[in-house]
RNA sequence: GGGAGCAUAGCUCAGUUGGUUAGAGCACUUGCCUUACAAGCAAGGGGUCAUAGGUUCGAGUCCUAUUGUUCCCACCA
């Protein structure tokens, strides 16, 4: 196949091939292992309802890249893919479905739409899951697990009744969040805070017995049906002599009491409040502290009931207009202010948050809490960056009980049985309960509702490998190494995965969390559907490669940074590929038919120490990067070293030396360190090479070697370059055409140097467009121009070429910018404090960077006597 | 109201524990189809690292304040 390697690198023909074969031989298969040291990621579930975006192609080219570089490192690497059902975001779905097909959920009942729902899963989850493999993620797909599978199930019921025997789990009728469309409760870190235009309306609630009025501010007039007070502040000298005075809620006709509460902001509107315990949460503990009845004037829709009199069945939005229409008329309305502010929505489909009372579980979260912020404390567990520390800890300390349960019939039902005999509740783990633990009677049912979709992705770290069960995959695999995930779901998931674990295994869930940013437009928008700014993954993998792609969400990427996404980025990526092709493609044209083995021969040329020095160095930059989970600076490592020194340096240098194992050598190494990132293109050209394993991805990931450090030839390889470098440029400045070569009169002080050049000569004349390198040797009688760097001065014989008058102006500002340089070097030195305080590395580069600077003032001062 | 991030070349961004002359990609200028690659090669232009102080022998990097900007949190009726 060698010599089959096309001019360029076509992703398309070798990326599904590749993946097969990886699939088909077991290579993302990972085992207990005691002879191996486990490392482990568990995949974030995508939704079953989701198509594979941006932000899933960064997440899952991080975790790719983690698990490949461990793997490759001996461990036993196992990556568990999985898929979440999405509760409401699904339920959502199909019930749209339904309703295009005009079926109601009502209609069919629970058991046929959970088998839509079960069909829709069948039908739809497994494409993200085919996505995943388009990128080239290497998860162990024998472990594929689904949030709703058996063991999943087992798990969330193993948790609920374990927190409900220690009470952590209770039932209890509270205010919460409720979505008039999705009909169904959710916590707090569902609802979405918009600022919003609206209006204050302030309005005149005459007292009973007096025509004396007390003005009330709010923004939604439509609950006044649920008055039950008036609320001032205790202190508030406007209103002390109305508290305990009773007053008419207007249009209602209802007398309600004033109250005081020092709840009540004397500042803030007009320093009076109605108080609706049914429709504010503030008003509902202000409620309870009075012993104020509740009134809820609106249904699970949003629709006003029997109880808002004549705007029963009217939608909210609507009671609301006529409210102030009648205010307005009956001269109740004392002003009506526009404002903006913060509305609560619900995060899956926007629509305008209720609060509502109803029953509901909750998981008490103050002891849970504890444990959960100590685990980040004590360094347990890391957020990556720090950073995000803070903000956990922020939500944690403040957090408040977690409302469970949801209206919904999608998702894990709650395993709690009503006795109709008794009234007492019967909790268990068994998924078929027929009897009342405390009365034995048969006449019960089981609660219907469902669990919120955290509650078992929550469990998912340890669930996935097992538990309940004492698996020895949860024995050996378990605490996972590290999470990868974006800082949007830190207070849904991260937060609700700490303390699980802690409650239920007693261990932390994960060593690390590696946050990373959102993937935004070229605008820096954030990519949505109704923005239509969405770009597509599969799209850009088919037209650019996978391993095009994964590098350009990796170049220039930071933790916890957002990026923005650019076409330009990923070409520049898919180039890189074509480059390394193309080194692939060049060195298979010098070792074609030859038996050349990738090793390091004995007789190592300078040449060649140099560049297996600096491919040690890169290798041990980019292991240690690595190992930071510094993924961004590894890959422009690997970018910067690949594409400059070995490509456009040694690639060069070898045609000349002609040396053909280190090339082979360099790039097989290469290869394996850049394989993380780009597993397609690395192992297609890997497997075109001689190699001893059947995959690059099961190769030795290299390591940093002491007995390949050359610093002395590293150096005087730098040296040949940077004459190469000034030469080229002189040629370039004074316009000499490449077909023209000269004669390379080089001067320098170091007998060694000299020697070197001279064996060096034709590469130098080669890369240089020179006709002969000449070393300390007088010039001959001629017009040169001159280049002077820190090592040498370079002098070139372009007689009639030469307009002496540039030349002198360009030597004259190099003179300049030297002397400077030399200058604030010198200060440096003669500073007291610098030499005495300073590590002597620093201070020995100073006065080797000035003696430098030195010769080459001098270079360039007797090449200007030169010319005149 | 509280908290956090960001501000570096025309654009998008890196810059790891402070250490010589601050980098990359794209864009720009010039010259090259030099038999691995024009998705390329070579040479080059372009930055007072937001502003003002401070710590330090030394600050893009650490501290304080200011400005601009983005985001998160919070029950602003």
């Amino acid at each position: 196949m060698s010599e089959e390697l096309g001019k360029v690198y076509n992703p398309k023909e070798v990326e599904s091939k590749l993946y097969k074969t990886w699939e088909e031989k077991g290579l993302f298969k990972a085992e207990v292992n005691k002879n191996k040291k486990p490392f482990t990621i568990v995949m974030p579930p995508p939704n079953i309802t989701g198509k594979l975006h941006m932000g899933h192609a960064l997440d899952n080219t991080m975790q790719d890249i983690i698990i490949r570089y461990k793997r490759m490192q001996g461990y036993s690497a196992l990556w568990v893919p999985g898929t979440d059902h999405a509760a409401i975001a699904t339920e959502a779905k199909i019930t749209e479905k339904m309703r295009e097909e005009g079926v109601s959920k009502e209609k069919i009942g629970r058991e046929e739409f959970l088998k839509r729902a079960w069909a829709w899963k069948e039908e739809y989850g497994g494409n993200i899951v085919k996505q995943l493999r388009k990128l080239g993620s290497s998860c162990d797909w024998s472990r594929e697990r689904f949030t709703m599978d058996e063991g999943c199930s087992k798990a969330v019921r193993e948790f609920f009744v374990k927190l409900y025997n220690e009470g952590l789990i209770y039932r209890g009728e509270k205010i919460i969040n409720w979505c008039p469309k999705c009909k169904t409760s959710i916590s707090d870190s569902e609802v979405d805070f918009a600022e919003m235009d609206g209006h204050f309306w302030h309005i005149k609630y005459k007292l009973a017995d007096s025509d004396e009025s007390i003005i009330v501010a709010t923004t939604r007039p439509e609950t006044m049906f649920g008055d039950v007070a008036v609320a001032v502040n205790p202190d508030d000298d406007r209103y002390k002599h109305l508290i305990g005075k009773r007053v008419i809620v207007p249009v209602v006709n209802r007398e309600v009491p004033v109250i005081a509460d020092s709840y009540v902001d004397i500042e803030l509107g007009t320093g009076a409040l109605k108080i609706t315990p049914a429709h504010d949460p503030n008003d509902f503990e202000v409620g309870l502290r009075h012993g104020l009845s509740i009134i809820n004037v609106m249904d699970e829709s949003g629709v006003m009931n029997e109880k808002a009199d004549f705007c029963s069945g009217l939608d909210r939005y609507e009671a609301r207009k006529l409210l102030v229409k009648i205010l307005e008329e009956e001269n109740k309305l004392h002003k009506a202010e526009e404002i903006k502010h913060s509305v609560g929505k619900c995060y899956r489909c926007s629509t305008v948050v209720e609060p509502r009372i109803s029953t509901q579980w909750f998981v008490k979260m103050n002891k849970l809490a504890g444990p959960a912020i100590e685990c980040v404390k004590s360094g347990e567990t890391k957020f990556i960056p720090d950073r995000f520390s803070k903000i956990y800890y922020h939500w944690m300390e403040n957090i408040k009980d977690w409302c469970i349960s949801r209206q919904l019939w999608w998702g894990h039902r709650i395993p709690v049985w009503y006795c109709r005999d008794c009234g007492e509740m019967t909790v268990s783990k068994d998924t078929n309960v027929t009897e009342c633990l405390h009365c034995s009677s048969k006449n019960i049912y089981q609660d219907e509702d469902t669990l919120d979709t955290w509650f078992s992705s929550g469990l998912w770290p340890f669930s996935v490998l097992g538990w309940p069960e004492k698996t020895p995959e949860l024995e050996y695999f378990y605490p996972t190494n590290v999470l990868v995930t974006g800082y949007d779901i830190i207070f849904f998931w991260v937060a609700k995965m700490i303390f699980s674990s802690l409650k239920m295994t007693s261990k932390k869930p994960f060593e690390n969390i590696l946050i990373h940013g959102l993937v935004r437009d070229s605008k820096g928008r954030k990519m949505s559907k109704s923005l239509g700014n969405g770009v597509d993954p599969l799209e850009i993998i088919e037209k650019y490669g996978a391993d095009a792609l994964r590098f350009s969400l990796m170049l220039g990427n930071s933790p916890g940074n957002d990026m923005r996404y650019f076409d330009e980025k990923v070409e520049a990526s898919r180039n890189f590929a074509n480059k390394i092709w193309n080194a692939a493609r060049f060195i298979h044209m010098n070792i074609d038919g030859k038996n050349i083995k990738s090793e390091i021969p004995k007789d190592l040329d300078m040449i060649d120490k140099w560049i297996i020095s600096r491919f040690n160095f890169t290798a041990k930059e980019v292991i240690s990067n690595l190992d930071k989970y510094e993924l961004g600076i590894a890959a422009q490592k690997l970018y910067d070293f690949i594409w400059d020194e070995f490509c456009d340096w040694y690639i060069e240098f070898s045609k000349i030396l002609g040396k053909k194992e280190v090339l082979l050598w360099v790039m097989t190494n290469l290869l394996k360190l850049l394989h993380p990132f780009m597993p397609f293109v690395t192992e297609e050209i890997w497997l075109s090479f001689p190699h001893e394993k059947e995959s690059i991805m099961i190769s030795d990931f290299p390591k940093f070697d002491d007995s390949l450090v050359f610093e002395e030839d590293e150096n005087n390889t730098k040296i040949l370059m940077s004459i190469i470098k000034s030469v080229r440029n002189i040629r370039r400045e004074m316009n000499v055409p490449h077909g023209k070569k000269t004669m390379i009169f080089i001067e320098t002080d170091s007998e060694n140097l000299g020697i070197i050049l001279k064996r060096y000569e034709s590469i130098i004349c080669k890369l240089a467009y020179g006709k002969e390198i000449k070393v300390n040797k007088s010039l001959p009688e001629s017009k040169f121009v001159a280049a002077v760097n820190e090592y040498v001065k370079i002098n070139i014989p372009v007689d009639e070429l030469v307009d002496s008058e540039a030349e002198l102006k360009r030597l004259k500002k190099e003179l300049e910018v030297s002397k400077k340089q030399l200058e604030q070097t010198e200060n440096r030195l003669k500073n007291p404090n610098f030499v005495s305080k300073a590590p002597k590395e620093v201070i020995n580069g100073a006065k080797d960077m000035a003696e430098k600077l030195k010769n080459k003032i001098a270079g360039i001062e007797s090449a200007i006597l030169n010319l005149k």
